[in-house]
Order: C-alpha cells, then structure tokens, then sequence
RNA sequence: CGGAGUAUAGCUCAGCCUGGUAGAGCACUACGUUCGGGACGUAGGGGUCGUAGGUUCAAAUCCUGCUACUCCGACCA
C-alpha cells in the first residue's frame, strides 16, 4: 500500500473524549471515527486488524469443526417471547416495529434464531453432535457505552452454538472449544488467562471467561502462580491457612473510644490488622427465621457479597441492616461489634475460625474486647467461605499461591444445557425414537473489543505495538527525502515490489510532502512492528536501516539481503 | 436510571463573569525557503457560536425549554 494514495488520518492532538489509552490510540491512529454515542466507523487501519483477528477466530472455529453461518441482525421479538427473554432483557434490548405492526429487536445474541434453525434442520441423533458460529454485529442499547470500541452499543462477536443428544457430549465439544480458544488467543498474541466463572442468570455447569490480562481490566482475576488454576476474584474460594493457635492472652473489655472502624483500632491500638474481626450485620433469609445476622471477616479482608448472598442463611439480594436496625437488635452501634455477647446469630469466615487472642467489638458503644478467643470464651459458630481472596492466599487446587491481576473479558463459553431447547421446543429423535430437547452449548468472543484488548496490553509513549499476527502492515517502508533522492526513489520502488511479491504486508510511505519524522511517527503511531529506511547516505555504504517497534537501535543490512532478512525476522 | 459537566472552524481550545467587530494553535489550499525525528515565511479558504424561545436598541455572552455528548455511580453475556 501506498501511503499517498491510502487514508491514513493520524491525528496529532488527543481527543478529548476518550479516557482509555486504547480509545486515544485508536483515534489518533485513524482506526476508528465515532459516528454516535457507542457507535464506531471503522476505517481502513482499523479494518484491517479486525479482519486479521477475525480471520484467526475463523480458520480455529472451522479447525475445530464448527461450520460457519450468518444469522439475521434483526429477529422477530415472537422468538424472545417464546424463550421467556423478551419480558426479562429490559431496555437492553432495541426493540422496533415494521410498517405492518410486526415487532422486532436488533440481535444482542443469537440463542433463540439458532435454535429456531436447529429445531427445523436438525431431526435425528445421527446429525449430532453440531456446531455453528457467525461473525456478526450485535447491539445492545447499554445504558451507558464507554471506553470506545471495549464498551460499545453496536459490537462484532463471533458467537458459535453447539447442539448435543446428552450432556457428555456437550462436554465433549465444550472441551474442544475451550481448546480452540485456547488456540485463538495464543495466535492472536495476547497474554491472557482463561478462568472459572459464575453461570450467573444463564444456568448450566460449566462455564468460563477468557480475559486478556491488562491494568485498565475491569475484572479482578485470581490465578495460581503454579498451577493453571484460574478464578474471577468473585468466584475465587478463600481458604484459611494454618491451624488455630492456644490462646495466650486473657479476655480484656477496653474502653475504645472514637474507634469507629477498623483501621481507627489498628492505629491507635498498634494492634495487628490480621488480629481484628469486622462484624458486618445483614438480612437473614426467610428460611433462617429472617431477622438479622452477622457475618464475621478478618479485619483486613472484605466481605465477599456475592459469596454471601448464595448462603442459606443469608437473605437474597443481599442487603445490609440499617444503623437503626443494628441498634435495635443489639443495642450498640456499627462501629462496636463483635462476636462476643451477640444477641443474633452469626457466621464466621474460615480465617475468622482460626483466629486467637483476637479483637472485636463488645456490643457496647465505645468499647471493645482484647484477646478473645474461641471455644474458651464464646463457641465457635458456623463457619463459611465469606471473603474475597486477597493476593497471596493459598490457591484453592492446593498447588501453589494466588496472584491477583486486572483483566479484560474477551470470550465466554458456557454450558447451556436444555434451557432453549426446551423453550422452543428443539427435539431430536434418539435411537429408541424418543424425542429429547438438545442440550447446547454456547461460546463467545468479543472480537472488537479484542482489538482494544491487544492495545491495552501492548502500546508505549509513541503507540501501538501490534503483536505480529493482527498488525494492520507487517513492514513500514519509509525513504528519507523522496523528492531530493531518485536514488531512494528507485531502491524504494524495487524493493516495494519485491517484498510485496514475497508476500508481506508493506506500507511504503512515498509522500512527497511530508518530512521523515512525520512519517516515523506514524509509522510508530500505527504500530507497524517493522520498518525499513532508505536513506542517502546509506546508499553509499549499500545499506538500509531496519529497527523493529520494540527495539531503539538500527540494523544495517545490504539492500539486496533485505527481503531475505525480513523473511527470517517475521518467521 | 440518579448526580455532575460540556456544546464556538475538520481537531484542541480561548472569548461568556462585565452584552456591541468571532479568535488562536494544529489541519487544509497556493507560492517560496527548508529537508535524518511531528520545519518556517507570505497569502488564502473555512464558523446561521447545538437547537427553540425569551429579555434587550443590540445576545456566542443573560434567562428558560429541548437535544446531543462526556464523566462519576447503578446496571451489564
């Protein structure tokens, strides 16, 4: 390609509105131009990438054994009210009518269509196993976009739909696509984790996300140093470590005035943070007597609401009582509470049982115990998985310790189950011509958000650093003086056409008008990971200069070794 | 959906408080100089100041409604 006759549009100044480094560089880069609130136009840079990501996705998908269809953008809103979806979605979804009253929605995913087509195609258990996928554009009418392409209203996803006569097979295929997946990320360049999930309102067993792993995540993930062991910091188990030492100090009610929170007693006590319990009070379900119940956590971990809320005793939602409730039922205050004379029930957190010589709150304003300890002075109550982890926990496979990183949530797989099938009533006949709903699977990826994923996690201070196999140019060819230099001129033409010929991808920057740093800082802008000047002065010596986008050195090399030379770089 | 803010040239923004002639830098066009890390000079083109109404002799500027966009929060396969 050549840059004169190829719409670059970089721009210099950093738009105002983007927040994300991936969304400034995606703009400055001329990948992208917004049309509208969560609506982007893709332009020929950004394109580019989004092909070659695409095209990564597709040759696994079809490796994998899935076949490729394409599904309408649109789907009657009769099909969302067969599957129960259209009354629980809410605004999210775009729903529109036809000019003959008909009702429709823009496709936010494809579960209901699918099944559709496999309920008329599909009829014998001899045709399952099955799998397609698309590429295709979804909208989802967030209530509020942001981050650019990574939060958008209308988005690419390849989404695939797997139909099965029995669950083993379902997880058969969900293992081969985890594996394609697995695959597609590694190609793609990425340092990514795939990582246990919460099934959340969907349902099924299995479920997992992949996450490329960068500072600007919006997840937290769990994973063991040592093993490949992965979890949402939501889902992640906490376990207690060590066994509950004997108790050495006596009991002691102090007078702890003004130590409203944790961090208060900690400071003024000098006490160790891992010595103090947080009694944090919430609803009690129905099944529990309802009421009030306190759930115990060590003073520096946090309560973990999602694990709360799953537990028999505790009402869901969750909710947290109100000063006024807390003081009715125990006759102190938030900030003085504790375990120890509590008129309610309560559960503690596995680090909490194993605690000794511990303090928390008497129940009485103003005044705190020193040195509990359990089963000496009070019994030790319930325990449960309450917490978040925190880095350096134990991971919960027993292999090794846990890290805590921020990721970015690319793909999703998930275990359907029967939960369409049976809806839409998609049934095949089995051997004993009994007719069975199919058990699905499902398995996404995001594949723009992809995109601003491999930014967030490779730029520097002048730009993108593509990883190979999704660079929108694989070589940027870039001649010093090309009005000044007929030299340059004619080296640079030759050796257009012979790296083209060998098949790279170059992007020979033969704009008169504009000076060599321009066309270095786009170059480095856009992130090619190669370039080749050709200067004047190197033509004396026979040589032009490569660097790669990471490097901050030149190499020479012979105009006549170059293509060969590039061939064994890009390998 | 709750809270906050913004809207002036293609982009980044000033002007608004204190009403009277619409500006700068970048980008664009022409010419000249310059030419290995985002050059310089000269001359130009480009804006119904988001929109509708109100106040006023006079509104980018003051007031009100509307719309769009952004940020924080809630929400999110």
């Amino acid at each position: 390609m050549r840059a004169s006759r190829y719409l670059l549009a970089t721009v210099k100044e950093t738009p105002a509105d983007a927040v994300v480094i991936s969304h400034q560089l995606m703009l400055r880069a001329g990948m992208i131009r917004k049309l509208a609130s969560g609506l982007y136009s893709w332009l020929p840079t950004g394109l580019r990438v989004l092909q070659k990501v695409e095209q990564i996705i597709r040759e696994e998908m079809n490796n994998a054994g899935a076949q490729e269809v394409l599904m309408p953008v649109t789907q009657p809103i009769d099909l969302w009210d067969e599957s129960g979806r259209a009354s629980n979605f809410g605004p999210e979804l775009l729903r529109f009518t036809d000019r003959h009253g008909n009702g429709f929605c823009l496709g936010p995913t494809h579960e209901e269509v699918i099944t559709d087509l496999a309920r008329n195609e599909l009829h014998s258990y001899k045709q399952l196993p099955m799998n397609f996928y698309q590429i295709q554009t979804k909208f989802r009418d967030e209530t509020r976009p942001r981050f650019g392409v990574m939060r958008s209203r209308e988005f690419i996803m390849k989404d695939a739909y797997s139909f099965h006569l029995d669950h083993a097979s379902l997880e058969d295929t969900y293992q081969i696509m985890y594996d394609a997946y697995c695959r597609i990320f590694d190609r793609l360049g990425l340092n990514y984790r795939a990582v246990a999930a919460d099934t959340g309102s969907i349902g099924g067993s299995g479920s997992h996300e992949f996450h490329v792993l960068a500072q600007s995540g919006e997840d937290a993930i769990a994973f063991s140093d040592s093993s490949s062991y992965a979890a949402n910091v939501e889902l992640a188990e906490a376990i207690a470590e060590g066994e509950r030492a004997a108790p050495e100090k006596p009991l002691q009610l102090q007078d702890t005035p003004g130590a409203k929170t944790i961090a208060d007693l900690v400071s003024q006590f000098q006490l160790p943070i891992e010595r103090t319990v947080k009694t944090l009070v919430v609803a009690a379900s129905e099944a529990a007597g309802g009421g009030l119940i306190a759930l115990l956590v060590r003073g520096d971990h946090e309560l973990n609401e999602l694990k709360a809320e799953k537990l028999p005793q505790v009402a869901a939602p969750l909710r947290f009582a109100t000063n006024e409730e807390i003081r009715e039922a125990i006759g102190a205050g938030p900030g003085s509470l504790g375990p120890l004379n509590l008129p309610i029930p309560c559960l503690a957190d596995r680090s909490v049982a194993v605690m000794s010589d511990f303090t928390a709150g008497a129940n009485i304003d103003g005044k705190h115990y020193f040195g509990i300890n359990w089963e000496r002075d009070l019994p030790l109550p319930d325990t449960a998985d309450l917490r978040d982890v925190v880095e350096g926990d134990p991971s919960p496979d027993g292999q090794g310790r846990l890290t805590i990183k921020r990721g970015i949530e690319v793909g999703h797989i998930f275990q359907l189950g029967t939960k369409y099938s049976e809806a839409l009533k998609a049934t095949v006949l089995d051997e004993n011509g009994k007719s069975l709903p199919m058990p699905m699977g499902c398995y996404g990826i995001g594949v723009t958000r992809v995109v601003a994923a491999a930014i967030e996690q490779n730029f520097d201070e002048r730009g993108i650093i593509w990883p190979e196999a999704i660079a929108p140019f694989q070589i940027a060819l870039i001649p010093v003086n090309l009005k000044k230099s007929p030299r340059e001129r004619e080296l640079c033409e030759q050796l257009y056409r012979q790296l083209t010929e060998a098949g790279f991808e170059v992007l020979y920057d033969d704009r008169e008008k504009e000076r060599l740093g321009v066309k270095l800082s786009d170059a480095e802008l856009i992130g090619i990971p190669h370039r080749v000047v050709v200067a004047e002065r190197g033509l004396d010596d026979n040589t032009v200069e490569y660097r790669a986008r990471r490097e901050s050195e030149n190499t020479l090399v012979a105009p006549d070794a170059i293509v060969q030379f590039l061939r064994d770089r890009l390998k």
